[in-house]
DNA sequence: CCCGTCGTTATTTTT
DNA sequence: TAACGACGGG
């Protein structure tokens, strides 16, 4: 195959140097990828096949090859984490690459929307806001609604924008045919615009819709991006497929095609083995019917995979090929042979902590493996609880992915709220979280008074307008919630207007600091002195944290419950750093954070060597040298309640879990659980007899199900050649002669002879399969130690 | 406004 | 089980 590359290569006459370097070291499916064009292509990229450096050396090739503009690519993705990479790899290979659009989807349609605002109906300086934010909106837009309402009703809302239905479009019944929804989805969306906000939603949607509506926009936008790619796109929603369509122009015939080559070029790269988003409106068919919707695709397939072991791909392969509706893909495993993997069956939770436990702990002292090589895969979040207790107890280091979200805590969200409120002063759910914290006697009825007197000024300002106002839904400047306090200021209680008016001085101080960078004293020369140092947004954000008292607030806090909240207000503080202390700066962070819940591992001890427990979904795009999957038991992974689409995602999953390990890979499964209080039996989970038991090492006492899949069952279950149910020290019993195990160390062995120790303690003699024979004291080895047959 | 108690309810979650 | 939200008393 190398060979070929080769070949090809040789025959490609005008290439550059730095081309022909980076063209070489492709396997050829790749490299075919890389060069083609003239129609829709779609790169079915199976796990650990080289997509990214695919997509990273096409946009290079176009760019340095081919003489693209770079500022006419287009490539997008869905995690910022994804898109920063890219833009590196990329960028490395070809510097010019920096000057190409490489995003995650909502970044560029945010982008695009603070281009369009006018034509979208929103206003250009608009802030995005997160679910919670949407709930709070919600819920004062309509009061009446019970707090179980409002989020079912925003969980609609934010489906039926991922299907690009408008309040008022005819299918939005296809959501809910409840006629209430459509008039809280309308009411939601006018309150959303009279604050000046976007939703995630609206970030894809309302491009789409601009696109589609505008002519003069898509005119434009055709013109801007010659080449659009799109990666994870198995990934993608309805909405974004729509997006993806109005920017191809494949609707007018500007897609590049047989007939015309010369057109918009999309490339789109994923693997529909790896679609687990479907909750979360991901639309498989997006990828399933790609080459129906881009006449003249063209597919090609990477299956060499250089991650994983032979064996680790063979059971993964096992598991996926029961899935229906599939493009199909065979991956072959360029690493070759490896370890067979392990398949243990434990009695509970606690015994299934500690097998991994000892696992990890005892590779890590007997042979030097990092702890980093380790990664702990479970479905649910719920279930990491035994493994942290347990390894906290135990001191083996770990590190939790994805539980705990910095954008998430409380004064992270805080100090955005504020910032958000100085970006856009008609934020009303920013406004809410931060006029009255501290406490300041601002309590609900003031913030209500304040809230409608807003809205009241907005609505007579829009009832007066003529037909030269601003476009529809771009409210007036006279709606600002600040400058309402202050006009408000004699109408409120007495405690209230003094609470009022030192929140309205911390605010003040602020924007004069955002106006006059040189310093935040009143009066003094706004003019930058030449040779001065620009502030950056960071000053603007410590200034907030002193002023306003929010510092103060949680310092107490972090005093009562030990936390580290001024700690992180730090750490935002400092992610502000590279941006500009002016409005445009505070308005590009906002995107940033916004637009990027994946917040740089802020601990600083990333480096240090820990074993990472994560969920299945969260490890999407990840690699470990050594994968334990936990938990793999019917009712847990795959839930019980699934019909067969949703066990085709289930099994999907399992898929991607599989495929993360490099070297090793350990599946344990429980005979009993704790869960909602109950302790239930478990069944095996059915990934596991897809598996095949002859696949894997298996230990401990499979279920019955496992056991009455397999053909060879005679092994189970067998008994010792002797075995004294009449002994009554339970050790003994355990360890009795004939019994099979296993020992972290040292493998497999049968135990064949049982003794005394000088000391009197209880001493077994194995046979190990690989090995000679050792003697164990088995009360001091219980954690090395498991039986295997019983 | 803070704290305790009772009741409810339990997937997965980029942006 | 345990964690979180709602509610009521001080």
């Amino acid at each position: 195959m190398e060979e070929s590359v080769g070949a090809v290569l040789d025959g490609m006459e005008q290439l550059s140097d730095e081309a022909r370097s980076y063209l070489s070291v492709l396997n050829s499916e790749q490299l075919e990828a890389v060069v083609h064009e003239g129609s829709p292509l779609l790169i079915l990229a199976g796990a650990g096949s080289g997509k990214t450096r695919v997509i990273t050396t096409k946009i290079a090739y176009l760019i340095g090859e081919r003489g693209i503009d770079p500022h006419q690519i287009l490539a997008v993705t869905f995690t910022k984490k994804a898109a920063n990479e890219m833009q590196q790899r990329a960028v490395s290979l070809e510097p010019r690459a920096q000057y190409s659009q490489i995003r995650t989807f909502h970044s560029f349609g945010a982008w695009f929307l603070r281009l369009y605002a006018e034509y979208a109906g929103i206003d250009p300086n608009f802030t995005v806001y997160d679910d919670d934010d949407t709930v709070s909106l919600l819920q004062k837009a309509c009061p009446k609604l019970t707090k179980q309402q409002t989020n079912h009703f925003i969980h609609e809302i934010s489906l039926a924008k991922d299907y690009c239905y408008t309040s008022s479009s005819q299918e939005l019944d296809e959501i809910d045919s409840d006629p209430e929804f459509r008039i809280v989805y309308e009411a939601y969306e006018k309150r959303l615009r009279q604050t000046g906000n976007v939703d995630f939603g609206d970030l894809i949607m309302l491009p789409y819709l601009v696109l589609r509506d505008v002519e003069y926009v898509r005119q434009k936008l055709l013109a801007r991006f010659k080449v659009i790619m799109v990666d994870e796109y198995q990934d993608s929603n309805v909405a974004q497929f729509l997006l993806l369509q109005q920017l191809s122009g494949v609707q007018e015939g500007f897609a590049a095609c047989s007939a015309n080559p010369d057109g918009i070029y999309v490339c789109v790269v994923g693997d529909d083995d790896q679609s687990i988003y479907k909750f979360r409106g991901a639309e498989i068919k997006n990828i399933l019917n790609f080459k129906d919707r881009f006449p003249g695709t063209k597919i090609i397939r990477l299956e060499k995979n250089y991650r994983s072991t032979a064996e680790i791909l063979g059971i993964a392969d096992n598991v996926v090929r029961h899935n229906h509706g599939r493009l199909g893909k065979t991956l072959h495993a360029e690493k070759g042979n490896g370890k067979q993997p392990v398949l243990a069956f434990l009695p509970n939770q606690d015994e299934e902590a500690d097998f991994c436990g000892d696992l990890i702990k005892l590779s890590h002292e007997k042979m030097g493996i990092p702890y980093g090589d380790w990664a702990i895969l479970y479905r649910t979040n719920a279930q990491s609880l035994t493994f942290e207790s347990n390894f906290l107890h135990r001191k083996i280091p770990y590190q939790i992915v994805g539980s705990l979200k910095f954008y998430e805590r409380e004064e992270i969200k805080d100090m955005l709220a504020f910032l958000s409120l100085i970006a856009n002063p008609r934020d009303e759910v920013a406004f809410r979280r931060i006029v009255n914290k501290p406490a300041r006697g601002i309590g609900a009825t003031t913030q209500e008074k304040i809230i409608d007197r807003s809205r009241l000024a907005l609505l007579a300002d829009e009832s007066s307008a003529d037909g030269a106002a601003p476009a529809e839904g771009a409210a007036p400047a006279s709606f600002n919630l600040v400058q309402t306090s202050r006009a408000m200021l004699n109408e409120l209680s007495k405690k209230a207007r003094e609470g009022m008016t030192a929140f309205i001085e911390v605010f003040d101080e602020i924007e004069k600091k955002l106006a006059a960078p040189g310093d935040g004293i009143p009066g003094s020369s706004p003019e930058n002195l030449p040779g001065e140092v620009p502030e950056k947004l960071s000053a603007l954000i410590e200034l907030i944290a002193e002023k306003s008292g929010l510092k103060e607030y949680h310092a107490s806090q972090d005093e009562i419950a030990g936390s580290q909240k001024v700690a992180n207000l730090q750490e935002l503080a400092n992610s502000a750093v590279p941006y500009d202390l002016s409005r445009n700066g505070l308005l590009e962070f906002l995107d940033h954070i916004e637009l990027d819940r994946t917040i740089e591992t802020e601990d600083g001890e990333e480096d240090s060597d820990r074993v990472t427990l994560i969920t299945l979904h969260n490890t999407k795009g990840l690699e470990f040298s050594r994968v334990i999957m936990t938990g793999m038991e019917l009712g847990l992974f795959p839930r019980a309640d699934k019909n067969e689409e949703e066990m085709e995602e289930e099994r999907r999953l399992c898929y991607v879990g599989i495929t993360r390990a490099k070297d090793e890979l350990y599946l344990t499964s429980c005979a009993m659980r704790r869960m909602y209080g109950r302790t239930d039996y478990m069944a095996a989970s059915p990934f596991l007899i897809e598996i095949g038991k002859e696949n894997v090492k298996v230990l401990g006492h499979p279920p019955a199900n496992f056991r009455a899949s397999t053909s060879r069952n005679g092994d189970y279950g067998a008994r010792g050649l002797s075995h004294p149910d009449t002994e009554s020290d339970p050790i003994k019993r355990k360890y009795s002669r004939g019994k099979r195990l296993y020992h972290d160390d040292w493998g497999y062995g049968v135990i064949v002879k049982t003794s005394e120790s000088d000391d009197g303690e209880y001493c077994i003699s194995v046979q190990f399969e690989n090995g000679g024979v050792k003697r164990f004291l088995p009360k001091y080895q219980e954690k090395s130690l498991m039986i295997t047959d019983d």
